[in-house]
RNA sequence: GGCCCGUUGGUCAAGCGGUUAAGACACCGGCCUCUCACGCCGGUAACACCAGUUCGAUUCUGGUACGGGUCACCA
């Protein structure tokens, strides 16, 4: 037995990573490489009714960008390959073989229609072991008579089984709740139930990482290891990733919530770096800091299992939408720009200095989709709501910002260069020379341009991004409207 | 419904028998300021309930309530 720690991630191809099953991933991952153990990525593609294409480049494309690297998996192989169950079916009926040898499996020959006739209303029911102790004889007759068949595994019937969580410590269950589970459908594929363990004892797995819906069937793939012979892995079941309905309530995270899968976060401008930070600490708390900016660093050398939460934990969009902000603001300008500048310039007329305006933006927006709706007052001339010119504070009125355009406008137009500080002073000086407050002459000034009550940055900020032409031009429209 | 798990402010959470019960998001004030944002300062707000153990329970035990999970030829 090597000593060192295994874990893996077992992701079904969906077509997409719900950022619950990420979380998990990134719990893995961590908890193997806080103590310089190997990671394993391995497909569960055993229902033949679920296969999406192109689900397995979701995946892998997902491990890449938010930075979870595997030492063994599809691609880069490994020692304990195939790494795609759907590859390993003869390893499978080995073993489910086995285990109907040493009397922990047997032939099922009942019919789906039997089965669902087991089921009470509300669809609940579980087999009733009918074949369970069917002769030798009549299995072969069955069996040569071609009648389909799946592979069960025999539960003891009475007494518990119980294994100890590192999360939720001692589970117990009675053995009596244990149905014959099919460990071989009538397919020839395996079921999770059966091949997970399989595949987890085959490649060395010590750790099993998971979402806390297995945490009552576990002990039925426990009597499993036993039934082989094999050491138990020690199992850590992490809390589920909730989502807040309309009417307050919480429920199992899903579509409804929101953008729910790691493509959706990012088509929406949300950067892996942050969303990884962000759901790094849904379930985990690192010990002995405070700190909550983690790099993936960082996380593998904080995580432990003591920080491990056992209560499910609501995802919450504000927190995410403030830790993106966080991580935007930080990005140097070189990327940020490469994010932010293809939005702008697909959206802007030509005379706009979008660079400028992604600077304006960087520290307003939470996240890049957040960019078109910020900007709808540059690209369009909007309806002016002249109560917009009447500002408490400055003591400014329609009246007032009429006279300080029409004075202003000869000045702007004759201003030496286009840019914020130039323009700045420039309209310094006026209010200085005319005894006014500086923010009366920007306030009428930026109401004039922009025609908005909020915008990103100062009346001198906006010229500089609108430039003199549209500036000049929407100071003159402004200006016969008053 | 049976079984299993959970329950600290609106949310994420620290706490692991004795604390003024941290911190973060959100929210509300204030400062800064050419509006907003950023930044800075401050504030409101929590141990589900009932017993028991104990000199003392948010911390331990039991029950109740509420929430969640699970009972598939899905994973």
């Amino acid at each position: 037995m090597s000593n060192t720690i295994t874990t893996r991630f077992a992701p079904s191809p969906t077509g997409f990573m719900h950022i619950g099953n990420l979380r998990t991933a990134l719990y893995s991952y961590l908890l193997s490489k806080s103590q310089g153990g190997k990671f394993i990525l391995r497909i569960e593609d055993t229902d033949q009714e679920r296969f999406v294409e192109g689900a397995v480049d979701v995946i892998l494309k997902t491990l890449e960008m938010t930075g979870i690297d595997y030492d063994e998996g599809p691609v880069v192989g490994g020692e304990h390959g195939p790494y795609i169950q759907s590859e390993r079916l003869p390893i499978y009926k080995e073993y489910a073989e086995k285990l109907i040898a040493s009397g922990h499996a047997y032939y099922c020959f009942c019919t789906p229609e039997r089965l669902e006739s087991l089921k009470d209303d509300k669809g609940i029911g579980g087999y009733d072991g009918h074949c369970r102790d069917l002769s030798k004889e009549e299995v072969e007759k069955n069996l040569a008579a071609g009648i389909p068949y799946v592979i069960r595994q025999k539960m003891p019937l009475e007494g518990t089984t119980s294994y100890v969580d590192e999360v939720y410590g001692e589970v117990a269950i009675d053995n009596s709740e244990l149905r014959d589970q099919i460990m071989i459908k009538a397919d020839g594929y395996p079921t999770y139930n059966f091949c997970h363990v399989v595949d987890d004892y085959l490649m060395g797995v010590t750790h099993v990482v998971r979402g806390n819906e297995y945490l009552t069937s576990t002990p039925k793939y426990c009597l499993l290891y036993d039934a082989f012979g094999w050491e138990r892995p020690t199992y850590v079941h992490l809390p589920l990733l909730m989502g807040k309905d309309e009417d307050g309530k919480v429920s199992k995270l899903s579509k409804r919530h929101g953008a729910v899968s790691f493509q959706d976060l990012v088509a929406d401008g949300y950067l892996p770096e942050a969303i990884v930070n962000y759901i790094a600490l849904l379930g985990w708390c690192p010990k002995d800091t405070n700190q909550e900016f983690f790099t993936m660093d960082e996380l593998k050398a904080n995580f432990s299992m003591e920080g491990l939460s056992k209560s499910p934990a609501v995802f919450d969009y504000e927190k995410l939408n403030w830790f993106n902000s966080e991580y935007i603001k930080k990005m140097d300008d070189e990327s940020y720009n490469e994010k932010a500048l293809p939005i702008l310039d697909e959206l802007c007329p030509d005379y706009i200095d979008t660079k400028k305006l992604a600077e304006l933006l960087k520290s307003r927006i939470y996240a890049f989709c957040e960019i078109k709706e910020r900007i709808g007052f540059v690209l369009d001339r909007l309806d002016m709501d002249k109560e917009l010119y009447t500002n408490k504070k400055n003591k400014t009125t329609p009246e007032s910002c009429k006279e300080v355009l029409a004075d202003c406008l000869p000045l702007l137009k004759n201003a030496k260069s286009w840019d914020n500080d130039t323009l700045f002073e420039l309209l310094k000086e006026y209010a200085a020379s005319t005894e006014k407050k500086a923010g009366a002459v920007m306030w009428a000034i930026r109401i004039a341009i922009a025609r908005l009550g909020v915008t990103p940055g100062g009346a001198t900020e906006l010229m500089e991004v609108f430039g003199k032409e549209e500036s000049i031009a929407r100071i003159e429209l402004a200006l016969s409207e008053l």
